[in-house]
DNA sequence: TTGTTTTTGATTGATTTTGATTGAAAAATG
DNA sequence: CATTTTTCAATCAAAATCAATCAAAAACAA
């Protein structure tokens, strides 16, 4: 059996059973064990699944629609090692804007000890600001289901009343030549407005959001620090533009 | 069975059953007690679960819920046939505010088949509003915290933004001379704007709010409706200054 | 063919996962 | 509130699985 039959194989199994033991592979492609092995090490390079002790799995974000709790649970460790560094920025008496999203919900922990005021257009944030007692805006407009994220014109509007220190914004796509993109326009007003509000901005991206582009704008790299986890591979051309820092999980 | 595929028995189970027991975990997933362990950690940590002694529960979104619930319970059956009648009175098309409050939160089921846009400061509406696929607009500005309302100066620029054709407000105190009061002047100043900013205004009162005075005034009793359930005797003086609808639970 | 490169499968020592055991902690009981 | 029972976290050795290595087999090139 040549090589990508032997992996069209694994992935078809893994489809159907969502999990598979070596064992079944080793049957199913009629291979040796090391032979599989070097499979699921290239599959799971390609990001065509995930290996894990005993066999392998589908990958979880195709294996179901994510809830929202689920999803913020995705990349976690990476997720809060971000929050903690851009809390850690953040200075007493500081007035800040947080983005709509799961890493700047994962700030506020860490905000907690300081004195500082928060504006978000974050619903889901709102629960939790208030019950650390950190004195929380809230921005007005139209409420997007998908997201609990405020937006559009009057969003727009009602950020204007607010001057920040910093702001923290989570992002889709960090493209050097395209700049910091989000799929949608009214998202990303918002986004451009806070920075454009705001003394100092931080754009909040796990690995995945590097070298992607998606349809709306916000600014371009110069314009604001990147704070991620990315490999270094991935970061050099970056930080020729813009104040890169790179966090570890 | 592999990590993932217990990992999934175990959130399968939990979806199921809400709280389940190790025991029955051991079973379903046929691994020991110590692997079952193991995993309630692991998951506790990645949020999706919640260990309890003997065994785990899902995150508490529920619990949480419960608790606003119970203080929703007090005077249900009065607040619901207050807000049954209010809601009758919104026509298909309507856009309309809805003040913080319990007894407009009970308003949003009998909205959900017309179609409306709504726009309210009570952030504890807004899950439920959302939920129901209602058009929802949120009202910028200050979070108090005690009442989860949006207040303030910036609220009432960000409310001047609509125009509603009814408004419907929450209220602590009704009174033939000194009209309706409400303890928190920021939040009275947002009641009145909402008011000047609709065609018709409905007072929502149980009848614990009648001939009581608090700090700050919102309005004369000439320039809203009232909506009660307060028995004949203390109504006759209210309903010659305005339209008064009396509900019976 | 002959030499070279690539792929494969077996082996081995290292790593990870697992289940049993234990004393400690928490709930249930009287 | 003391006792009993249940559940828990920590530990450890056994089992399973893994990554690394290497030689044989296969594919390839000259």
């Amino acid at each position: 059996m040549l090589t990508p039959e032997r992996h069209q194989t694994i992935l078809k199994l893994l489809q159907d059973k969502k999990t598979v033991k070596m064992k079944e592979l080793v049957e199913a492609a009629n291979a040796s064990e090391s032979t599989i092995r070097r499979d699921l090490s290239y599959l799971e390079e390609q990001r065509k699944l995930r290996r894990v002790h005993g066999g392998a799995s589908i990958k979880s974000a195709a294996s179901e629609e994510l809830s929202l709790q689920e999803k913020k649970t995705v990349h976690l460790a990476e997720k809060q090692a971000i929050a903690k560094y851009a809390a850690s920025l953040v200075r007493d008496g500081d007035s800040i804007f947080l983005d709509a999203g799961s890493t700047t919900y994962e700030m506020i922990p860490y905000l907690s000890q300081k004195n500082v005021l928060v504006v978000t257009n974050g619903l889901s944030l709102l629960e939790t600001l208030t019950g650390y007692d950190i004195e929380t805006y809230v921005v007005g407009g139209r409420i997007k289901r998908k997201t609990r994220a405020v937006i559009g014109a009057h969003a727009v509007e009602s950020l204007k009343h607010y001057r920040f220190d910093k702001s923290f914004l989570g992002i889709n796509g960090v493209h050097p030549k395209e700049g910091f993109t989000t799929p949608d326009p009214e998202e990303a007003v918002v986004k451009k407005t806070a920075l454009q509000l705001s003394g100092e901005t931080f754009i909040l991206a796990d690995s995945s959001k590097f070298n992607e582009i998606t349809f709306a704008k916000v600014a371009d790299i110069r314009e604001a620090g990147i704070i991620s986890d990315a490999p270094d591979d991935i970061l050099p051309i970056f930080k020729e533009l813009t104040e890169v820092k790179v966090v570890t999980p």
